[in-house]
DNA sequence: ACACGATACCAATTTTTTATTCCTAATTTT
DNA sequence: AAAATTAGGAATAAAAAATTGGTATCGTGT
């Protein structure tokens, strides 16, 4: 759905006119596939040549480009395991819940991959990898994640700083430079006291990994990197439990593809876990 | 792929130059996609016009009609689960190994709601409801997922102990009674320090909700409540990552079922992001 | 073997579609 | 309020697609 995802996100961005070209690709995925530029200019009421500078704003090279990639997602998610729709409702069953539930993270997992460019995620590997020193950090809900990632580093034999108190936070960048990494988590990737830590860092010349929700946000702004988490979290009711599902599947698989590159990792890894265990049986 | 098998197909009734069509268009299916009519023709070495005389006689309108179904098929097959079954392997490249978790974290979720019974699940969340107090701890990666717990469970306005350090643990234990909770989360099942400190409650007359892999284990064998997760964590590389997802399907499960009972909840909830919003502009 | 119809194919042309350019009006910035 | 930037459309250029018309080729029946 990664076309209709990017559309949904920059939605928000666009001008009077480009929303409305948006919102009736978005409702009519189908029957646009079929049309020309033309032809969806008129049933939108627009010209053509802003149907084509729609197209071109998104990212695409003309109209045609964007409908092949239309065709390309919906194709992609029609594969999808279907998900039962509607939300979570309040007097839904334990089962009925359960299984919304699993369909939802479901979805996330799925949009958010395919929202995210290969090629950034494994840069952001490799930037890992590289880095001599690792600064990571999240706000609220987004914290525990950072810690995650952090112990995950740690098994790995990387450098890493986490810490919650953003006044420390904004110190440690200020000691960053060339070759260190920051790795910012934010759901929104506005709030404040992330992208202070960011600046700083990046204008010692440490690199900016950032992991936000899939729209433009100060913080992609800033970032080398740009990993991106989709959650479709129409509901209050839900909490933050699908943006820490996507969050954590981005998470997850830098950390797959890190034990993939570095070769030390396993024996390492193993090391760890060995000594784990022997503090358990003492204990 | 139902276009490429359609060509497969009609392939042997085709004329001379049609076949030779075919076969580039079954070869190069990538660049056709991005190739105009004219492009194709030339590469293949026939006219313009023979190939859009091929897309028809397919069944399409034209060339861009073919050229569009040619990528639908393309996406649906690249969304086929591949290599869904086996374990993640170092030399898997990135949508391999992005499939493979989302299958494996798939079949973790599904599997972990299958392992608990109903009946558990709902006592659980009773019981959560109507605690006085609620003590949440895991040990490592689990500690993690307490600390998330603990922030939902104060956003429905619940009382909540949270701590890492196991002394202080044992010593917020030894203060729990008669319609309090300790909510223990431990993989294994078998750390002492968790033990320690569930026992601790329970000698006091607490409940124990425990939440372990899905085996017989000292703690289930202590909680009033056991609660399980299945994460088929065959090999080391994964490090705990389905174990992880398998804990937090259950705790979200959890977390969604008391919202649906408090009936305060989404009041409240509302009321905490509101809080949360204003601090963020503020800051 | 030859004529007949059918099909294959291309070049040229027409039609359609897409992309650009250039201009005006609106909005934002200074 | 002036300047600069941006949104949007009309007109046009460019490109691509589809049709046409005609010749060559193939197969079939006589």
């Amino acid at each position: 759905m990664s076309t209709l995802v990017k559309i949904r996100a920059m939605r928000d961005s666009m001008s009077n006119h480009e929303q409305r070209i948006a919102d009736f690709v978005l409702e009519n995925v189908e029957s646009v596939r079929a049309q020309s530029s033309k032809a969806l200019a008129e049933q939108v009421g627009v010209s053509q040549s802003s149907v084509v500078k729609f197209s071109q704003k998104l990212g695409y090279k003309g109209y045609s480009d964007l409908k092949l990639s239309l065709t390309e997602s919906v194709a992609r998610s029609a594969m999808l395991p279907k998900a039962i729709h509607g939300d979570i409702a309040a007097d839904d069953d334990l089962a009925t819940v359960a299984q919304k539930l699993i369909a939802r993270k479901n979805l996330a997992l799925n949009e958010t991959v395919m929202a995210n460019s290969e090629k950034v995620l494994l840069q952001s590997a490799e930037t890992l990898l590289s880095a001599k020193r690792i600064l990571l950090f999240g706000v609220g809900a987004s914290s525990l994640v950072a810690r995650d990632v952090a112990y995950k580093l740690m098994k790995l034999g990387k450098s890493v700083l986490v810490e919650n108190d953003t006044h420390v936070q904004v110190a440690n960048a200020a000691t960053l430079g060339q070759g260190d990494v920051v790795f910012a988590i934010s759901e929104s990737g506005v709030t404040q006291d992330v992208i202070r830590v960011a600046q700083a860092a990046a204008s010692q010349g440490a690199e900016v990994i950032s992991l936000t929700r899939f729209a433009r946000n100060p913080l992609t702004e800033l970032a080398t990197h740009s990993l991106f988490c989709v959650a479709n979290e129409s509901e209050a009711r839900s909490s933050s439990i699908l943006a820490r599902t996507a969050q954590f599947m981005i998470t997850d698989l830098l950390f797959i593809l890190l034990s993939q590159r570095d070769e030390k990792a396993n024996e390492l890894f193993e090391r760890s876990r060995q000594a784990v265990k022997v503090l358990r049986r003492d204990s």
